[in-house]
This record gives structure tokens, sequence and C-alpha cells, in this order.
DNA sequence: CAGTAAGCGAGACGGTACGTCCGGTCTTCGC
DNA sequence: GCGAAGACCGGACGTACCGTCTCGCTTACTG
């Protein structure tokens, strides 16, 4: 799967690398410098000769294994819950409390930098880059996204949900607004913010 | 007041320069020349030498007067309704076919290359650039937002949207899914989906 | 004539550059870090990067006046003598002692490591590049060979040296074996040796 | 001894490898390969990599047999007379007719780019490089240049040649001027020209 | 209504980073 | 245990743009 995506992304690549001889030593090198810089220096000034710099690594080695800076910095993000076992969301049996508990947690990400900025770089190279696009539904909203659909398809059964409900679009209506507002700074991210967007998502999916 | 700006003078964007002097030619031709190049090379591929370039000016005078980019796209998408009057929407009493039809005019102008590509530039430059995001509310967004919420105080005092709906929630709910889903690219822009939308926040904010 | 050069070695270059708005400032800046940066270095480990750093000036500065490091050596040698009048060799009458004195001041030349070390760089750079070539004979070697062969014209006017001698052939007999014992270092540079050839050329040569 | 050696072990270029164990194909193979790249890419052009890929072997393979690239021209051109005895000239008695025909050759060999290239590519590495310079003289020149010699003291015998004349000197008359037009590429190489200076080193230096 | 100062097109400049190439070293396999 | 294969760190290459800086030229205000 990589390989193939590789060889999409690459201009002139065509002896693709053996991937069973890849450094991990330098892979994790690459990956912290990463996540080290873009809160450092921020995203538009964090570039591959610095990455590459920091992580004692030549510049080879990261145009060797990533097809783009984006996804370089993807990969940090996916780095850091690597080994976790698969995501799952809080089941209480009250559907509401547990949707404020995970908004509310999402914009206390949004709030710490160390998150934030990483995140912030990866969604813009996403707007501009529909490759990378694809490989982050791929490899991190999709499976994120199903954990909370799983969270939505107990709360049919439990009735609390219209059961014809699109679970995608739920999703949207519950996240979109909050990560447009913290994408364009166009308004406050606050807990009542999180509360408000979840009541009124139960009320438009209400059984 | 007068030495201190002779003073002055020669430092770097101390003394502005003089707006009645300015070349409504040339600023025109930068405008253009932005908006053509956009869906032409792709934002990315989009330098000031090349807007420069293809607007037969010299680089100085986009430095002289627009402070970023950004800003550049900003204006360039601004010049369109230029001399227009404000923004109105339709109001025929009926506020959900209103609705839907301002969202469905959405999904096509995301659909059309020539207003996508520098939608989409703009949108990214504004994730990474808060001053331009000042910018982009305070001259693009705020005024258009300003008069849907116009169009929703009337079906306030119409009865047919909850008094005490926060309107720029309303606001949000109906755009940031659409938006999200564009930026994205995480699924398809139909008028069902326009039409869902609309549907949803009207349940969400019904009296 | 210099344009037309760039033309040819330019490898993308189009659009040749104005020279009447070109740096002296950056040019002689270039010249002296060449001239510095040879013996400290030795010539292989002088690169363009080196010499735009120690210049204090932009690489794209190197590349747009000069096709080659080899141009940037000739000319920095070259500027050695800007401004100096023609070349012109000393003529007491006595071919033998002028021709000693001018062989032994080119062995003590040979000697001296700030005029040794760009000359063997120019040398390389000669042998490896025809064009380079071209531009040394005729700014460097020509003028310096034509000096040498009034002289040489004097001597048969004065009947010391055979009417019909071909002075090339005259001038390599000289030059060629203290060169090439230079270049390979195949041999000591005395000024005995110097003596040696002057001697076996006017016996060839005698009229 | 073999517990200094174990200790030295991996450190580089300390253990020298054991050359009877050196495998005779790749050893070719390499001379070959940069035999055949050189008159094929230009001297400047051929990497290690290039010789190395071209010659089915490991770079490795090259950086343990060989110190430098000049050093595999050198072995690629010694390679050519491998076998053979040792070198020896036409000796008729007449040393003009010999030295004439010794020296046509060498224009022609010039003329062969086959020759010509690995000869340049050999004469500017050993410009640059002392080292492979000493190796030059040790292994290749100098048996050529004491079969010329064996020549001129034929000649001595003979009574063609001044008893006291300084074989090296003599060679140096001959051949530098040759060598250093064709390195200069700043004259013709005829068989005119051979014949000029094999008379004029007659003339300097007759009995 | 001439003189002058600004904006202008043009593009050279000092820089930074790009993405590629290669040097020389080190590691992993297979023979 | 050598050798092929090739990943690795390092660093220079030549190019593309950045944002600043002259340079003449044109154009509009000012004295």
């Amino acid at each position: 799967m990589r390989l193939v995506s590789f060889r999409l992304a690459g201009v002139s690549r065509t002896a693709k690398p053996n991937a069973a001889r890849r450094s991990e030593r330098s892979r994790q090198a690459v990956l912290t410098a990463a996540r080290e810089l873009v809160p450092e220096l921020g995203y538009a000034r964090v570039t591959i000769e610095a990455i590459a710099a920091r992580a004692g690594v030549g510049k080879q080695t990261i145009y060797r294994w990533w097809p783009s800076k984006g996804a370089v910095i993807l990969d940090s993000i996916l780095a850091l819950s690597e080994g976790e076992q698969g995501v799952r969301l809080p089941d209480t049996g009250e559907l509401a409390a547990d949707l404020r508990a995970v908004m509310r947690a999402t914009v206390a990400e949004f709030a710490d930098p160390v998150f934030e900025a990483p995140l912030r770089a990866l969604t813009i190279e996403i707007a501009a880059d529909p490759d990378l696009a694809a490989m982050y539904r791929e490899r991190l909203a999709g499976p994120v996204d199903e954990a909370k659909k799983e969270r939505l398809r107990s709360a049919q059964r439990a009735g609390q949900l219209r059961p014809d409900a699109d679970l995608d679009l739920v999703l949207e209506v519950l996240y979109a607004p909050l990560q447009q507002r913290w994408l364009r700074r166009s308004g406050p991210l606050t807990d009542d913010y999180a509360d408000a967007l979840v009541d009124l998502t139960l009320r438009a999916f209400a059984p």
C-alpha cells in the first residue's frame, strides 16, 4: 500500500527503496524532530532541511521515505498513538454526557499548543494536497470516525438517536462548527460552546 | 510631524506610500493576474514573481500595496464584487426554501474551478495567517454573515425560528459541515446534502 | 563577446542579464574570495558556495555572471593585472640574458603558493573544459605570448635567432618542459634548469 | 601482532584487505567499466557510483581496493598493457627516423578518443593529486621513459647525440611541447609538428 | 509651466530552501 | 568471509523565489 502511494507521489523516483532495510532509528528521529519543530518555529518556517538537521539525518533519507513535508507531519502525529490499541469512546449509556465529555476534550486539545500547531499544519497541508488528504482519511480520520460512529450506533440501539440518522452527518454537525471556528479563529472555543453543539445535534437527530 | 516622516523616509514600511498616486491600472492587472494564475497553476505554485510577470508589473508594486500573497488573493476575490451594493439574501417568507436556494448556490460555487481555486487558496492562507484572517472577517465574511443573519432575524420575527437562537451558531451549523467537506474533500457536495443541512438546522432551532 | 559565450555555456539561461547594472562591488568581492580560498583550501575543496559565502554574495550572483568555477578562477587571476598596461618583456639587446631572467622569474612564480595554487587550478580546469581553454587563450595566454614573441622578433632582427624560426615553437620549447615539470611534479624547478632550457633553445634556433 | 590487528579490525583502512581473496572478476569489471565510461560521459561526469553500477559491483569493492578515482583510471590504462613484456623502442640505427616514428605514433594516440579521453582524465588527476602523480611516475611513466632513454643511450654510443646530454631534458624537449599542445588544445597536432620537434631536439643536442 | 518627487517596470542583489547527486561509510544478506 | 546491494550522513550542486534595493522613465503636483 505504502509503495503504491510512493509511486504515485514521487516525481522521478523509479526504483523504490527496500523498506526492509529502513533504519527505525532514523525514522523515529525524523518524526520526533518534526513534532518538536512545528510548535517551535511555526509550520511555515519548518523546512525539510531543518528537520533533517535536527534529526541528525541526511535530507535524502527524508525524501526517500516520505513524499512531502505534509506526509512527515501526518506520520509524526500518527506516531504518537503508535502501539495503542484501537480508539474507543466512553459509553456510560448517557449519550449527551458522553458527547459533552468528548467535545470538551477536543476543545482542550485545540488549546494546547503542542497539539494545536502540528494539527493546524496538517490541516493546511490536507487542504492543499489531495494525495495527503487521502492518506489522512485512511490512516487517521477513518479509524477515529469509525470509533465515534460505533458510539452513535449504540445510542441508536438505546433509542437515544433517530434510527435512520446519517451518522456521518451527525459527526459533521458536531465537529465541523468547532473545527471551523478553530481553523479560522472566528470565535472562542469554550466548554459552553461544546455543550451547545451537543445539545443542538441531539435536538436535530432526536428520535 | 513633517520632519519625523522625513527622517523616517527610506526606512522600510514606516513612510507608507501615497495612495492617491496609486496606479489603478496596475492594481487591476495584479488582481486579474492573481485570479487567473491560481486555477492555472494551483495555489502552491503561484508566486509573487509570477503574478508580477503576468501583470506586467514590477515586484515592488505588489510589495508596496499588499502585505502578503494572501492579501492579494483576498483582494482579487473582493474585486469580483466591487461596485455591487451590499449583499442581500432572498426573502420569500418561506425560510426553508430560501435557505435551500442559498445553500445550493454555495454548492455550485464550490463546483466551479474559477471560484473554487482562489477560495481554497484564501482559506489556506487564512488558516496560516491570523492577520489575514482578521482582514478576511472584516472585509468579506463579516458583511456576508450580517446579510445572512438579517434573513434569519426576519424568520425569527415570522416565528419560523426559535427567538433565542444564537444566529452565529445557526450559520455555523448550516455552513461549517459543507465547507469542511469541501476543504477536506471528505465527501460529495450535492443538492441533497445542502437540503439535509437546511432540514436538520431548522429542526435543531425550531421554535 | 562575453554574452555569446554565456549563451553557449549556460544550460537553461535564456534571458541574458543586463551587464550595465552589474555590481562592481560584488564582482570584486567574488574575485578576491576566489583568490584567497584557492591557496587556503586547495582547489578541489573550493566550492561555489564557499566563494559566495566568503564574498558575502548570493550564489545566483556568481551563476549569473560566470559560466563555471574555472571561469571565476580565470577572472580572479586576470583581475590581478587589471589596469596594468600591456605586458612587455625586457630587451637589453642580449637575448640569452633576457630569456634567462624571464625564465627564472617564471620558476619563482611556481614556487610561490599564492601564484601556484590558482594557476594549477586554472590549468586543470583548462585541460578539462574546452570553452574555458578558449577564454584562457584569448584573454590571458594570447597577450602574454604576443609580448614574448615581440621580444623574439627583435632578436631575429638583431641576428640572434634564425630568421625563419617558428616563434610559437620557440616559446613551446622554452616553456612547455618547465610547465610540464611543474604540473606533474616530475622534477625540481631550479634556476639552473631554467638556464638549461634557454641554452638548448638558443642552440636549436641559432641562425 | 595478531591481537593488534584484531583490535583494529573495523577501524577504517587500518586493517587492509586480504589481497589473496580479491576477486579478479570484479577487478576486471571495474577497470573495463572505467575505461568505457570515460569516453562515453567525459571524465568529469564519471562517478564512482557509475563505475560500480556499470561493473555490477558494490561501491565498497572499489573503495576497498583503490584509494581514489584517479587510481582506478590509472589502473584501467595500465591494464591495457598487462601481460605485455617491457616496452622497447625501435632501433634501426637511424635516431632521427626512429624518433619521428615514435612521435608520430604519439600524435596518432592523441587523435584516438579511446586513448585520448582516459589519458586526459589521468593527466588531470595527476595534476591535482601528488600521491597519484607518484604512482603514475612509478608504474607508467618510469618504465616508458626508461625505454626511451635506452634508445637515446644507444644513439649516444653511436655518436648521434652529445655524450653529456641530460637525457631527461632531451625527453622533455621532445615530448613536453607536444603534450602541452594536446592538454591545452593550443594548436594542431600533425606529423609535421612531430617532425619539427625531432629536428630541433637533434639540433639542440647534436654532438 | 518648469522642477521635482513619487510611483512605476525592470531586474540585480543577498539570502534561504528546494530536490538531486554523489562521496565515503556502514549494514545486511547470499554465495 | 568476501562481495553485491544499497541505506545512511553529509554536503555541494544549480534553480526558484523571497523581500529589498537601485536604475531610468513617466506622471502629477507644486512653487
